[in-house]
DNA sequence: GGACGTATAGAT
DNA sequence: ATCTATACGTCC
């Protein structure tokens, strides 16, 4: 098995091969030291919000085929000895809030004073105005990080202690009721575990630094309660607006930015500016966004908001005083991100996601109780039974989340196995099989949504002759979606697809018919897969659901005949290579789509073992040519069609190929060896060698037919010719097409396009529903097209679009 | 060549 | 929500 591992600020992601879903995460964090430069100790793991703890296994977390695991690699740690003459002597402050003493206890802490450092020997002239005490007074108005992810938030200091006091501080009512961990000293906040955190303040000997806490509250974050910070991470409340043309690179300055959705407002943020772009209709500030003292800056980010940039103001510059602050009409309220997504923070509005789950009311919030597990509120009346007071609780769970409370898994705290997995085999059987290697036992990582599960007939975008390695892959494409078993139906609808693997001898296979042996009728039980038939195999399941399809009518004793077998449902038939065996007709490789079947007839009968099966005869009432007939292979050979694989399959073999290489060279004489890699060359013939996807270059051929059909699509010029282009370099005919008219609305292949004069391609539903709400724009570029625009579909399109990926309109 | 854990979807 | 059947794919 393979996953993609990808670090936090994205910009680096790795294939990484050769792993077992019983792959342990220490086993795979081994793996990544090399890969991403990251030492052992340096790595945090995270997928699907879950820290990846050392002892378990990518199968507890369910991590899966191509899954992206978040890796986050933390600061190097700097040496205690340099660090703290630096501090000292630098910026020679008191209260750089960290004690120095230069015991060489925990030093992970210094990290982050360094970091700062360079920001304190700019500032190291600037008088000490704030004496012993520290720079800031209670009641000042200052910008405090939120260390959990970096950014700046207004707030305000509500109390100022000596470090000494931190322990007394948890019986103080203030700062038990915001405080995510009990660490007792710097607020971490727990978005990583909290136990080792580099933030976490040693609880050595102070007295002679004389560090100061200061205690503060944000703002508009009154839930997170009082947080106790140093004076790194806070500053007089930014108040100076600078002009963009007045930024310079090289710069350090606060401006809002929003990680996950760029082009939206975010949070508060440092901003080392790299670039600048200063063009007709956008200004963007490009720059490296300071996320906080653990975590490596998100570089060469673009920020948007360039109205909006603030200088950093130094402590001991500016006043913090509120009265003289107001007095002089600062400072600038900002604006961040609404903090609910759904109903943009309105106070009239509803909502079921920031307010009770139950019934979107936002009234009474000291009666809205949270769910320790989804974050959802519920009024305390909305429940049911409804509570007369919020409980006093450790954790609550909501009616959702509390039927399964073994799911739930607490930052750092051992993963609970699911209900599910201790049924499984492997709870129970002490083998010590790997079986989470292969493809096997590996779920879909995509679904067929283009039509129901219960689709009688072709997929659209499906062609007779495409092929795909493992049955996954074709469930996935929604062509056969049972994982193992040959047929898939419903008893009371008929059958929607079969699979042949030759699985029977006596089934007969001509191609353009064939016989087919139902299922059942085998004693499985004993974990086995496979056995001879015990017993007679009943007209039910998927064996009624197969008769179904004939145009007949139903009789579960002899069976029937149509008379007209082309009335019947239609099957979707997929030729596995087992079937080679018996039948000429099944493919070199994997599996491979032979169009729409009917059933004939079907009819019980006495096999070798003597006992009853149920039989089908099945034929080919397709318009697309056999992929075995002339015409069938020059179309296959037209549309460029190949066995897929996996993504990353080619490469993961590429790199087991080469690790087996390895392996040889090591134990064996050069001579053999030699030979080997010869016999290998021959073998591994059309697989990638350097074994990234661009290096697959096949050579697909289009028809002169086609070409013609392009051509008279003028207003697509450009993009035919980028799919030209594509299709030379190797990319497949349908993916490239597939690629260059996908509706930016939908997401699907545009269907019946309009072309806009903009020579954009959307569909003409999609371009509809876009002017029913009052935008008469191109919804690719914004283009004005006029209240009055007249949607002509691009005929000439639709028609290509149309034979490319027949009834692809299905979905619609 | 046998043994075997699991993902999926329908049925209950 | 749980149970059952299943012509997979890979390890031993």
């Amino acid at each position: 098995m393979w996953i993609q591992v990808r670090t936090f600020d994205g910009k680096t992601s790795k294939q990484v091969d050769g792993l077992s879903k019983l792959t342990k995460i220490e086993e795979l964090q081994t793996k990544l030291v090399e890969l991403f430069d990251a030492p052992l100790e340096h790595q945090r793991l995270y997928f699907r919000g879950k820290q990846l703890e050392k002892s378990h296994t990518l199968f507890d977390y369910d991590v899966g085929l191509n899954n992206i695991i978040q890796l986050m690699v933390r600061k190097a740690v700097v040496e205690p000895e340099t660090q703290s003459t630096a501090t000292d002597v630098t910026n020679g402050k008191a209260d750089s809030g960290f004690a120095s003493d230069g015991s060489d206890t925990e030093q992970t802490l210094p990290a982050t004073v360094a970091k700062e450092e360079e920001e304190e020997t700019e500032r190291k002239d600037v008088p000490s105005t704030s004496g012993p005490q520290g720079a800031y007074k209670i009641g000042d108005v200052i910008d405090a990080m939120d260390l959990s992810v970096g950014a700046w938030f207004e707030a305000e200091i509500v109390k100022v202690t000596d470090k000494e006091e931190i322990n007394n501080n948890q019986e103080d009512g203030e700062t038990a009721s915001g405080l995510n961990g009990t660490e007792g000293g710097i607020s971490t906040s727990n978005t990583v575990d909290g136990r080792e955190e580099p933030m976490e303040v040693t609880e050595t000997k102070t007295k002679e630094t004389d560090c100061v806490i200061y205690h503060v509250r944000f703002e508009d974050y009154d839930e997170q309660g009082i947080v106790q910070l140093t004076s790194n991470y806070l500053r007089p409340r930014a108040r100076t607006l600078i002009a963009f043309e007045d930024v310079s690179i090289g710069d350090v300055v606060m401006a809002n930015y929003n990680c996950d959705e760029p082009t939206e407002r975010g949070f508060w943020y440092d901003v080392e500016v790299t670039d600048l772009k200063n063009g007709r209709t956008v200004k963007e500030v490009i720059g490296n966004i300071r996320l906080g003292p653990a975590v490596e800056p998100l570089r060469d980010c673009r920020v948007r908001f360039t109205d909006e940039i603030f200088k950093i103001e130094r402590a001991g510059d500016v006043t913090c005083d509120p009265k003289e602050l107001s007095a002089s009409g600062s400072p600038i309220k900002r604006t961040t991100q609404p903090e609910c997504d759904h109903c943009k923070d309105k106070p009239s509005r509803k909502c079921k996601y920031c307010s009770c789950h139950q019934c979107g009311g936002k009234e009474e919030p000291e009666k809205q109780i949270m769910c320790d597990e989804c974050d959802m509120a519920y009024h305390i009346y909305c429940l049911d039974p409804p509570l007369a007071d919020i409980p006093d609780v450790e954790e609550w769970y909501c009616p959702i989340c509390k039927n399964d409370t073994s799911k739930v898994v607490h930052a750092g705290e051992k993963l609970k196995g699911s209900k599910k997995k201790a049924k499984m085999a492997s709870a129970k059987s002490t083998s010590n099989r790997d079986w989470g290697k292969g493809m096997a036992c590996q779920g879909r990582t995509k679904v067929c949504t283009i039509v129901p599960p219960n689709h009688f007939g072709t997929i659209p975008g499906i062609h007779v002759g495409q092929m795909w390695k493992f049955r996954v892959q074709v469930s996935e494409a929604g062509v056969h979606r049972p994982h193992v078993a040959g047929i898939h139906g419903r008893e009371t609808e008929g059958a929607y697809s079969i699979v042949l693997a030759g699985g029977y001898e006596d089934d007969e296979d001509n191609g353009d018919d064939f016989t087919y042996t139902g299922s059942g009728g085998r004693d499985l039980s004993g974990n086995k897969r496979t056995a001879e038939q015990s017993c007679d195999q009943k007209l039910a399941k998927m064996n009624l659901a197969l008769a179904r399809n004939c145009n007949a009518s139903l009789d579960k004793v002899n069976g029937n005949e149509a008379k007209d077998w082309r009335g019947g449902k239609p099957v979707r038939v997929v030729r596995n290579c087992k079937g080679r065996k018996h039948s000429k007709y099944a493919p070199e490789e994997g599996n491979r789509y032979d169009g729409i079947f009917k059933v004939v007839k079907y009819w019980p009968e006495r096999g070798k073992s003597g006992f009853l099966v149920w039989r089908y005869l099945l034929r080919r009432d397709d318009p697309e040519a056999a992929p075995w007939s002339r015409a069938g292979k020059e179309r296959v050979k037209k549309l460029g069609l190949t066995v897929e694989y996996p993504e990353g399959y080619l490469e993961a073999m590429a790199a087991k190929e080469k690790e087996k290489e390895k392996n040889n060279n090591n134990s064996e004489s050069d001579e053999i060896t030699e030979k080997k890699a010869k016999g290998k060359r021959k073998l591994s013939k059309g697989t990638p060698e350097g074994g990234s996807p661009s290096s697959k270059k096949v050579k697909h051929e289009i028809s002169s037919e086609f070409k013609k059909q392009v051509k008279e699509d003028e207003e697509n010029a450009k993009l035919w010719k980028d799919v030209l282009d594509a299709i030379k370099k190797g990319e497949k005919l349908l993916t490239a097409v597939e690629e260059a008219f996908t509706c930016i609305c939908c997401q699907e292949v545009a269907y019946k396009p309009v072309t806009t004069p903009c020579k954009h391609n959307v569909c003409k539903s999609c371009l509809q529903r876009s002017f029913k709400a009052d935008v008469h724009s191109c919804p690719y570029c914004r283009h004005e097209l006029g209240k009055g625009y007249s949607m002509t579909v691009n005929t000439c399109l639709s028609k290509i679009l149309c034979e490319l990926f027949p009834g692809y309109e299905a979905g619609r």
